[in-house]
DNA sequence: CGATAAGCGGAGGCGAAACCTCCACTCTTT
DNA sequence: AAAGAGTGGAGGTTTCGCCTCCGCTTATCG
């Protein structure tokens, strides 16, 4: 009872349980960022080769597992935006941040759901948002300034962007992971203030066929 | 037992009965619309004024509901795609039809739903969608034979843009539901195959603080 | 008008899904 | 080898949406 100084725990976790817990904390990464958040524990319990009881023990909710598993996500993403605006030139840095999250977002469908609905760790994304905001602000002040990018262009429209491009993807998962990075390169072409010509897109459309298995892809969302 | 020929009901509803199923379906219309299809057939009772069990006699089960009211917004679908065509300015076409289409998803929810989520009605919206195909795919044809749109784009390419400005459209539904007008405008500009300047962005952007609404607003969704 | 059967309401049955608890048993540590 | 930390996973609990059922009401028709 006295045992314990401050709230700290004192004594380190036995040898097979800090192991199980790494495995927990491995698992849950692995099917978050495949399957997304609505992932059960019981998945990653299965995932981790532990009982769903051991998860609980080590993590006292389904909450605080994600919210230690998205803390160095969401940093990666501020840090991401912060070498955007040490970018030799400032036209390069916001597309090369644009492409970045893009693909940060994309590739892990947990990290798009803690950021798109409110269903778990906002404490933190909140945080994040509030590092990200300045940032971006001056990413795109910056690109406006050497006027290379149209000058109606505003900070909060960059996460609408990602997120526009986090659902393209979402579709074309399951046949042409990449073509977000078409229309990425659509909205680029967009932002410049006047161009001679376009980029080529990267990455082929979908086919009418892929097209049909995109559309039966996303179902198990939303019930 | 011999009385009914063929398959047909013969009888007509009784009067209030045939009331009742009018408003059944202007409840389900409204509520659907406004909160999606995962609102509840009870939700659609009451807003209708009935029980459920009257719903449920006149509809064998939820999806019959969803299928019988959505027939007809899936065809202006179609519809307003056909009018593209005729349109005497190829690109106007193209774009008219982008904003048509974008105005009827971001305005219904369970519009967008239906197409987006295989989960009610892919009988009726593979029907729409085979339908559509064709004349997208000549509406872009056009404009680019014009030369007045990037020669890359594809058919595929426009049902994504439509769900890219759905989702934008989603998240700013409570601060600012124009929005994807911004969206589309930029998307827009990408798609000239060259351009001096840019075409002033409808509506703002979000502000920070109306940014803090959006992102709280999403989290019924997807649970 | 009264008989008949069509129609009605809404409490509640049912099943699915997720989250989390519990406890008899095992394994590490000292 | 004793002590107590750790384990697994069946199952309790809750929530929630779909749909059924049945005692009562009401339109219809002779």
């Amino acid at each position: 009872m006295a045992q314990q100084a401050g709230e700290h725990r004192v004594r380190p976790l036995r040898r097979d349980a800090e192991m199980n817990r790494q495995r927990i904390l491995r698992a849950a990464s692995e099917v978050f960022t495949a399957h997304g958040l609505q992932a059960t524990l019981d998945d990653v319990a299965r995932q981790a080769g532990v009982g769903v009881g051991t998860v609980y023990r080590r993590f006292p909710d389904k909450e605080a597992l994600v919210d230690a598993l998205f803390e160095d996500k969401l940093q990666a993403l501020v840090t991401e935006a912060e070498r955007a605006l040490e970018a030799p030139d400032s036209w390069t840095g916001l597309v090369t941040l644009l492409e970045r999250a893009g693909a940060m977002l994309t590739r892990d469908r947990g990290l798009v759901e803690i950021l798109m609905y409110a269903t778990y760790g906002q404490d933190r994304v909140s945080q994040a948002r509030a590092r990200m905001q300045p940032v971006v602000t001056r990413v795109v002040e910056r690109a406006q300034r050497d006027g290379k990018v149209r000058a109606d262009l505003r900070p909060t429209d960059v996460p609408f962007i990602e997120f526009m491009l986090s659902t393209a993807a979402e579709y074309a998962a399951q046949t042409q992971p990449e073509v977000w990075r078409r229309y990425l390169t659509l909205i680029v072409d967009g932002l410049r203030p006047s161009r001679a010509e376009t980029t080529p897109l990267p990455t082929g459309a979908l086919t009418p066929e892929e097209m049909v298995i995109a559309m039966r892809s996303v179902s198990q969302r939303q019930r």
